[in-house]
DNA sequence: CGGTACGTTGAGTCATATCAACCATAGTGG
DNA sequence: CCACTATGGTTGATATGACTCAACGTACCG
């Protein structure tokens, strides 16, 4: 399902300069780059499950990721995508228990797995990297929550309307405008939390409704207006 | 609303020793027992709401404290409860963002407030500290994750149950099993993301299947097994 | 004593889930 | 090359969980 590929150097690595990582000295990329194993995952190969140990946490350099948590009939809920630059697996490793979410590769990706003896060295002895990790577990933990909010207390063709156009400001649109991120209704519908026919219902009422436009898996958004003043946006 | 009292020596406070700052040397400890200013707050009372700028963060020495954000049409989802020992206002501070909920005093409580410079410091400064907190707010997400699948996929009445089996693990029942906290009925209809008349009508489902006695606000659950049961847990 | 907040119950409605059938597509193996 | 199977998408019919609205009871408080 996966190759190891240690082709990619920390050095030259585009995130070295971004997000999470600007506050790391030579010492510390070059700590990184030693320890760490870049790895090529297919779509639809899946990283870690529910429930593993995790050695490491992982950094995106390439590709797309759905985050899931498996509800008791096997019903998966969307928790969130990872793309580059997004790390997964952090949460496990720093509370030291068994993965609560798995992840499927949705776009053919390379990853980094850096081993949790790094992270705790870094969070240990970089305050700025701790700090900088922080705001990021607390972005999470602010979407998580307005995500609660969302789901008990907006209808679901609110919700759609919303997940679509969150999707396009996280994953934006090509030329043509059709939403970057291909995903199958049944994906929809476990970011939304209902039921797959509800989400292929609602999403030709939107194209009756001039909101969207459908061919397949591609979504065209011609009315975000529209769409936001139904997701109560 | 609050007033001002100065009586609780950081040293002797008994989270000295607890939870989040053990780590800390004494003159860490000094720095915060110089800056923090300790408050009373009473049932009622509200301590910061949604859209606040914070100038620090509060740690809960007695009382507890309901954590919810509002809805668009008014209604509240409660998030989650600060009991002592708990922090507040943590993810506005290290975000720098401002409030994205709301906290209401339940039971009358003494917090202490410590400015955001001190928190910034010791994340810096304590790598330990910083790791501690870290694992804290990791906990935090992990029950927002798996509260967002629970709503997403359970019914009202699975999570009714599942909410009274939390309530009681996280609060206690007293001698003759009635649980701590007293909630009212949309209290807990904000909890499960439901109507009141909904809790209600399940309540005395419940009542009627000898899963639970009532008296006014006073639950006491007589067949934990079997809540569990139908909560799916 | 009236006001306010909370709790309860009933009736009616609607959004959404469920079940079932069917079609399209692509990949597989004999 | 064709039958076979799996996966995903669509539609219709039906069932029902949960919400809304409305009325009324209760308790406490100033």
């Amino acid at each position: 399902m996966n190759d190891s590929t240690d082709h990619i150097s920390c050095d030259s690595c585009f995130l070295r300069t971004h997000y999470l990582f600007r506050h790391l000295n030579d010492d510390e990329i070059q700590n990184i780059a030693i320890n760490k194993i870049t790895e090529f995952y297919k779509r639809g190969s899946i990283i870690y499950q529910e429930g593993n140990r995790m050695k490491g946490f992982f950094c995106v350099h390439k590709g797309i990721i759905k985050i899931y948590k498996t509800g008791f009939d096997g019903k998966e809920q969307i928790i969130r995508f990872a793309k580059p630059g997004d790390i997964i697996g952090y949460r496990s490793v720093l509370s030291n228990e068994p993965a609560c979410t798995s992840t499927k590769v949705l776009e053919n990706s390379i990853v980094c797995h850096i081993p949790s003896s790094t992270l705790f060295h870094l969070v240990r002895h970089n305050g700025e990297f701790a700090l900088e990790l922080m705001k990021l577990i607390c972005k999470e933990l602010g979407e998580a929550n307005s995500y609660i909010t969302d789901i008990a207390q907006k209808t679901v063709r609110e919700r759609l309307a919303e997940t679509l156009i969150h999707l396009e400001e996280e994953f934006g649109s090509d030329e043509e405008g059709i939403l970057q991120l291909l995903l199958t209704r049944e994906e929809l519908s476990n970011i939304v939390g209902t039921a797959t026919e509800s989400v292929i219902r609602l999403l030709s009422e939107f194209k009756s409704e001039q909101l969207i436009e459908l061919n397949g898996r591609k979504i065209k958004i011609l009315n975000r207006p529209g769409l936001k003043i139904i997701a109560n946006i």
